[in-house]
DNA sequence: CTGTTAGCGCCTTCAG
DNA sequence: CTGAAGGCGCTAACAG
């Protein structure tokens, strides 16, 4: 039997009260007769009566809802980026309104569009892979929703900002081959429209060249992500004459298929040729002959940091002012 | 500058016509004049206007929003599940509710309670491994909110499912090992609250009458899904003094965890003993000793189908009736 | 073609 | 301690 959801005035009906009584009794207001609130309160029990937050969103102008732009649920760093949002806002009786971009910006444009019109407190955001055009986010801000960037964050926003520092990690990991006699060093790096290419390539360069190791023994190519593109960069490493004794990938997915592009050569992981990438996706430490090491990058603390500070936004008894704009986790080297 | 959103109100104010006017200019509406239209839609354009979804919401007592009640994002099947969802609500101009239950019943509950307080127009479901009390979801669908179930069903409650029947595959899964001249057969199932506890179990018994496996060759065990107990779980086939030549796992994680621990004791995957199991994560297929095969479960088709059904209940145009309550996908076991 | 008005459920100020 | 009433933004029925 389908019913409507009971609603302050059938209890107030029931009871021949006012609906004001009835809304001050469920919320413990001071001041109402403890008898008359028993009596409220258990008659919304028996009515099965949940609060409307529709109702409650329009007449607050509040949603207790929080948006979250990513640009694909179905990567490991994102669905952990994911669940550390919704393990905190639950714990703060806020509910999370999802969108993923599949980092296309039309789709993240019309994503910001929804999360505007159903008037979200406030968004975290992972940018698509060649977001240029911040004004969407900028309009949002305009209108008094917050916005807390994470882990793919905007170069030239003033911005809240939550990242992983990536450039120190990599000198170490170049620190690392080094001290396991590695001489002949392949570096994969990704697309240049990320902010983290950069920071790859600022840290490979500074080892590089403390470790003062000849240009020729180094070779830097690229890929877009895709297995393709992937493939043919593993392949230059692997057909050039002096081949690389490591390979430094962009992150683990790029790993996990330059080295079973390897092995499928007749390579021996870890005789031949070693890898190092980035992510620590768990997943990695499951092979028998695997990467030497990752890079921590904190998808959890991230998105954790960034949703905390979207709550001390949202939370105006808290002074804003003393917040700091842009905070950076350093990435770290795990040995695998 | 922060400002407060625009309303039709004001557009209505700055034009001198009536809030209705306004409306339904908006809206398209037949019957404004095509002036009067473009005027408030330029207008609206320039205030940056976007209608209140929360006051829609409220007044038209329909969200447009869809729960989705998971027990964790952050494991391959679910993540790829809610992708599914958003993808289809976003073509449909809904929005994504998400919770996690980390599996945990009272927690579920509580996501359950915020669903409803949120008014979704609908859930979708998959549910926690030990949820045996299923009222909260009854008084869901009491309140005239569908809910549909997919994966991870209820055993005794009519309502609607999805769900992806693993028998025949497990069967399968027997002959494929049968056929490579397997006879010391492992089974490592999982908890026996899950509905497919059940399906493994029955397809397994049955393959086993089948080839006529005898009693002493087959061993089955257990886990809860820790890594603790899927390590007992190995060890306890490792440890037969006949060894099983073959293992299935309840799923991939699991499979991984056992390959994990028998390369630890030594011996060979493959050659000393192989293994097959369920999920077909896009992952196992890195190993380079890994699955003789896994199960596909096809989580985006199920979630799919899960949100198409609950579109067409929204959509009250189309008669529900004729609706199959509970729809059944067949599992396919995939060579590695 | 356009304006007026009621009301969705709830909170909150103001009166008793 | 309790009641009455206004209003949040929007839609839709009714009236011009």
């Amino acid at each position: 039997m389908i019913q409507k959801p009971a609603t302050i005035k059938e209890i107030a009906k029931r009871l021949n009260v006012s609906i004001s009584t009835v809304s001050r009794a469920l919320h413990d207001h001071p001041g109402i007769g403890l008898r008359t609130k028993m009596r409220v309160q258990q008659i919304a029990a028996e009515l099965n009566y949940v609060p409307n937050q529709a109702a409650i969103s329009f007449k607050q102008g509040k949603t207790k809802t929080v948006g979250v732009i990513l640009p694909n649920f179905n990567e490991d760093f994102f669905s952990i980026a994911i669940t550390a949002i919704e393990d905190m806002t639950q714990s703060n009786g806020y509910t999370v309104l999802i969108g993923q971009s599949h980092d296309n910006t039309e789709r993240e444009k019309t994503i910001v569009a929804t999360m505007q019109k159903h008037r979200v407190d406030g968004v975290l955001v992972s940018l698509s892979k060649n977001t240029t055009d911040f004004t969407p986010f900028e309009q949002l801000m305009a209108n008094g929703i917050p916005v807390v960037f994470f882990d793919r964050i905007p170069n030239q926003l003033d911005a809240y900002t939550v990242s992983c520092d990536l450039s120190k990690a990599t000198e170490q990991l170049v620190d690392l081959l080094v001290a396991q006699k590695h001489k002949r060093i392949g570096f994969i790096n990704g697309p240049e429209s990320m902010a983290s290419f950069k920071e790859r390539e600022e840290g490979f360069r500074e080892s590089v060249k403390k470790h003062k190791l000849s240009e020729k023994d180094i070779t830097v190519v690229s890929t877009d992500l895709t297995k393709e593109q992937t493939t043919t960069a593993i392949k230059q490493l692997l057909d050039k004459k002096d081949r690389p004794t490591a390979v430094i990938a962009f992150n683990d997915y790029v790993a996990l298929e330059a080295i079973k592009f390897t092995r499928e050569q007749g390579l021996k992981i870890n005789e031949d040729i070693s890898f190092v990438s980035y992510a620590n996706l768990p997943i990695t430490t499951y092979l028998e002959q695997g990467l030497l090491a990752s890079v921590e990058q904190f998808p959890y603390e991230q998105a954790e940091k960034a949703t905390e500070i979207l709550f001390t936004i949202l939370d105006e008894k808290e002074d804003t002012s003393a917040l700091q704009k842009n905070y950076v986790f350093q990435a770290e080297v795990v040995m695998h």
